[in-house]
DNA sequence: GTTGAAAGGATGGACCT
DNA sequence: AGGTCCATCCTTTCAAC
C-alpha cells in the first residue's frame, strides 16, 4: 500500500506531466463524456483498467474539474448573447467585492473576466432578447456603480468548444 | 399529448415547452452530469422512469446538445486568456469564408462570434502564454487579411459557468 | 408514475506479461 | 509499468402494472 496521494478538489496542480495517452484521453472525454470506458479504451489503443487508472488520477489531479451536460441556448429561448465591455473608476477592495457578488448573483453572467488595460471587465451574458439585456443591465447599474459599458451583440456564434486544446508532449530526445 | 417531432441530430427546436421537472433536470445535469438517474430523481423530485424518458426527450429534442468533461486550464499549463476584437475592411463571402475555416483550424481559438456594430469579430484564445499569443496572431494575420486587432488579456477568471440559466427556474432566494 | 427484473457498464482484485 | 480475466456492485434500460 502506497500512502495516498492528498489531491484536494481545489488544488491547481502546475506540473501535472500527461504522456500521450492521457491527453489521448482527455481529447476523447472533452468531446463526448458518456463514452463508456470500453469504447474510450478502444480509441486511444489501450485496455479498460489502465484507462481507469488514468481517468481517475486526471480527476484527482483536478485535470478533469468536471462532467457537465451542454445545452442549446436556442432551444431555451436564449437566444440573445452579449460581450459587455465595463470600464470603472472605482478600484478599491470593497467595490470589487461587491461586483463581484452582482455577477455570480446572476446566473445570466455566463462568464467573466477581470483584464489588463484599459477595459476592466468583461462580461459573457446570455439571455432571452434585448429586452433582457436591458432588464439585466438596468439592474447591475443600480447595484454597482459602473464608469462606462459597451454592450457588443453577438449575431452569430461561429465557433463554440467546450474543448480546450491540449498541448503538446515536449518532445524528448528531439 | 402531441405526435412525434422529427427532431435530427442538428436540429433546433425553437419551441420546446419544458415544465418545472424537466428544468430541474437541466439544472442538475449542468451542473453535474455524472449525477446517476436515481440521484437525479431524488433531486428533482420524482422516480427514475419518468426522469429517465424526459432526458431521453431533451436529447432528441436537442435541449441537451452533449456530455462532456471540463478541464481545468491551468493544469494543462494554459495560462493565458485573450479575449479579440477583430475589425476588417473586407466583407466580402470570400474573405469571410477563409476567415471562418481559419478560426475553425486553430484548437486554441475556443469561442468565436460575429458580432454587430463597429467590431465585426470576438474571439477567445486560450493558450500557453504571451509568446504563444503572438505566434497564434502572426499566423493568424498572415492567412487572412485584417484590418485591427485589438487584444484583451484576462488577468483573472471571475465567473465560468459552463451552466446556462433556464428561464423561470426558480433561483434560491427568491 | 411506480415497481422490479434483466442487461450492461463500472470498479477494483488477482495475476500474468 | 500495462494487459487479461474475473467477480461484484451499481446503473441503465425497459417491460409490466
Amino acid at each position: 500500500m502506497s500512502e495516498p496521494v492528498s489531491t484536494e478538489s481545489g488544488a491547481t496542480q502546475i506540473s501535472v506531466r500527461l504522456d500521450e495517452v492521457d491527453r489521448k484521453i482527455l481529447f476523447q472525454l472533452q468531446q463526448d463524456a458518456s463514452l463508456s470506458l470500453d469504447q474510450i479504451a478502444e480509441r486511444v489503443g489501450a485496455s479498460k483498467t489502465p484507462v481507469w487508472n488514468r481517468i481517475r488520477k486526471l480527476r484527482e489531479a483536478g485535470v478533469i474539474r468536471k462532467q457537465v451536460a451542454i445545452l442549446d441556448p436556442e432551444a431555451l429561448g436564449l437566444e440573445a448573447c452579449f460581450f459587455v465591455l465595463v470600464r470603472t473608476s472605482e478600484h478599491d477592495k470593497e467595490w470589487a467585492g461587491r461586483f463581484l457578488k452582482a455577477l455570480r448573483d446572476r446566473p445570466e453572467v455566463v462568464e467573466a473576466h477581470r483584464l489588463a488595460g484599459d477595459i476592466d471587465y468583461i462580461l459573457k451574458v446570455q439571455v432571452r432578447n434585448a429586452r433582457a439585456y436591458d432588464r439585466f443591465y438596468q439592474s447591475l447599474i443600480s447595484e454597482v456603480k459602473i464608469h462606462n459599458v459597451t454592450a457588443l451583440l453577438s449575431m452569430e456564434e461561429i465557433k463554440a468548444s467546450s474543448a480546450l486544446p491540449i498541448p503538446d508532449l515536449p518532445q524528448k530526445g528531439a
